[in-house]
DNA sequence: CAAACGCATCAAGATTTATTGGTGCAATAT
DNA sequence: ATATTGCACCAATAAATCTTGATGCGTTTG
């Protein structure tokens, strides 16, 4: 379990990858293994330029690679970035120092921002 | 470890919800511990309707809840939502039916869509 | 070589999201 | 009772994102 040091701005721009129907279904589809854009498109039945402005979008969040050969392009799950997501998503739900987390495991790290508002105590109540 | 059957809205909703700085650095703060809003105003240093924004973007997704107590909103971390991303992530990770993920765990769930593609083929190549 | 294909990319327009300033309403405080 | 505080919400504007259709370029086929 990688102690996560949140970078918003990473966080926020593979989240946003995430945050789209048809993007996901192109990493779900993925999952089973590497697809050529034909393919892709005719499973999803979108649009060229739709798919590959999203295709775009999850290749610049790292969460695919993609290969040239011959007239295709084939586009891979980057699981390093999937990994990533996932300790984030666990970071989010274990920042507590001690004690365990939201999902039952070890925690990983207190924030800072955090420890000085509870130094500073409430503004109210 | 649960099936997650996707449902591509869901998620779309909770990521986007988590693809922002500001509702990410809520999340973070909550993740201390409940806080009012003021409490998250002035940590974060956002116009107060602003913030007010936010959190509702995040309480829409189901990812914080609060409470009123006097004229204080008080929010807090909504943990299931938290592992309901993690599972999503972990889904996304792991769709093949044998074998291990790219997290190193037992796999899930095939994806329909997936094997229906692989039984028919390529289109090309 | 010419035609067809696979795909990225661009410009334009449509749609969605975010920010700002303002208003209103409870709940204290004076 | 009046003033102040905490906060949600609304309308207007700004900004980001998505979709569509067109164009171009390299690859393959006839």
């Amino acid at each position: 379990m990688p102690t996560v040091s949140l970078d918003l701005t990473r966080c926020t721009r593979l989240f946003h990858a995430l945050s789209d129907e048809t993007r996901l279904a192109v990493v779900q589809l993925l999952g089973d293994g590497e697809r050529c854009v034909c393919d892709l498109q005719s499973a999803l039945d979108v649009a060229q330029s739709r798919l590959s402005f999203h295709l775009r979008v999850l290749k610049d969040a790292g969460l695919v690679r993609d290969r040239k050969d011959g007239r295709w392009s084939y586009y891979t799950l980057e699981s390093d970035a999937l990994t990533e997501a996932h300790d984030i998503v666990h970071a989010l739900a274990a920042p507590r120092a001690a004690g365990t987390d939201a999902l039952g495991t070890a925690a990983v790290r207190p924030s800072a921002l955090g420890r000085a508002m509870t130094a500073l105590g409430r503004c109210c109540g």
